[in-house]
DNA sequence: GTCTATAGACGGATAGAC
DNA sequence: GTCTATCCGTCTATAGAC
């Protein structure tokens, strides 16, 4: 590859990284299914058909937001500890952490978790990336000496169901967050109970 | 009121009914959010300007589904008995009713308990429907002894959460909706050991 | 009460000039 | 690589004839 050429790739990640940012920002306002390419292109000073030099597609763009998305999580998580010695602590600020990464955005928590955009659903390589951070929590609790598939299911749906009651019901406050640590108890106490 | 006054709006009632029922019907093939009325007026043999007769606006379609789906919730469970020396059991049946019926209709549950349709919201009346549903299980769970405001909170959390990974990666099983026993049983030893 | 016709807006995507 | 112009489709809603 001659210099030229990576600089020049160098500059078209940056644009895509640049129109990204700005589907975020235009998600937040109208929705992310609400997202219109007219506007996205004006956004980054642009018109709507010079977007496909760098997407092929309006799903391609979703599909590149998705998989970033799941990036974020990694690294909203990735500074927290696993410490078996004190699991209800782990456990208390890992689904507290959850809950604030789907709480921080909107639009973000409709696209990887709901099925909010009609008529779109993450390619193959892009759901790569979710089955991909499921399986790294599953590694995290086996820490944590959970092993078993049904308590796995259990914490999930606690889990996204303080995100979802937080986010239906009180977006910007923590009346749901804020039980993350009962939660980590309510549910340790379950599993010391049935192992 | 006039016999034929009468006879008239019986009959715009049923056909209402009709409009609504279709828009149900099209709300499952195509999602909430991707109701037309174009295809709604041709579901019931009309054209889309005809439907104005009997709905002002597409607005209020969306208002009068959310409306009857929360009837419909209340219906679900209406047939349950609360009783207080089987709190486990009881409690247990009206999450796997709630899960159930949840997963009973997806696009119900998007328009009921998401944001799916882009630029609607529920009207003050119809939202009324739904804050009496949470009052009628807030008094259910107090015939149980349960009343702290954390805790009903938590067993709301726990409930939103089964059914939303049952409908996002189970739609057509059981692997959530069969939870719901332990999650009754693990709320309850929650409970017992912090009141 | 139902229709045709249409307003008026917005959407994704493509062709072809520069 | 970006543009203008445009295709072709979508949609809700209204006017006015019958």
């Amino acid at each position: 590859m001659s210099p030229a050429t990576d600089v020049r790739s160098r500059r078209r990640e940056q644009t895509r990284a640049e129109i990204l940012a700005a589907a975020w920002q235009l998600a937040e306002r109208d929705g992310i299914a609400g997202l219109s390419l007219r506007d996205l292109a004006a956004e980054v000073g642009m018109r709507a058909p010079s977007l496909y030099t760098y997407f092929p597609s309006k799903a391609a763009i979703y599909d590149a937001m998705f998989t970033a998305g799941f990036l974020q999580l990694e690294e909203a998580t990735a500074g927290l500890t696993v410490e078996p010695a004190d699991a209800v602590g782990t456990l208390a600020a890992h689904v507290e952490a959850f809950v604030a990464f789907c709480q921080d955005s909107v639009p973000r928590n409709q696209l990887l978790f709901t099925r909010a955009v009609p008529g779109w659903e993450p390619s193959e390589e892009a759901y790569a990336a979710s089955v991909g951070s499921y399986a790294r929590m599953a590694r995290q609790l086996g820490e944590l000496g959970i092993h078993n598939a049904q308590h796995l299911d259990l914490l999930t749906a606690l889990s996204a169901g303080l995100a979802a009651q937080q986010l239906a019901n009180d977006p910007n406050g923590t009346r749901w967050r804020e039980l993350s640590r009962d939660a980590a108890e309510m549910f340790l106490a379950h599993v010391r109970r049935t192992t």
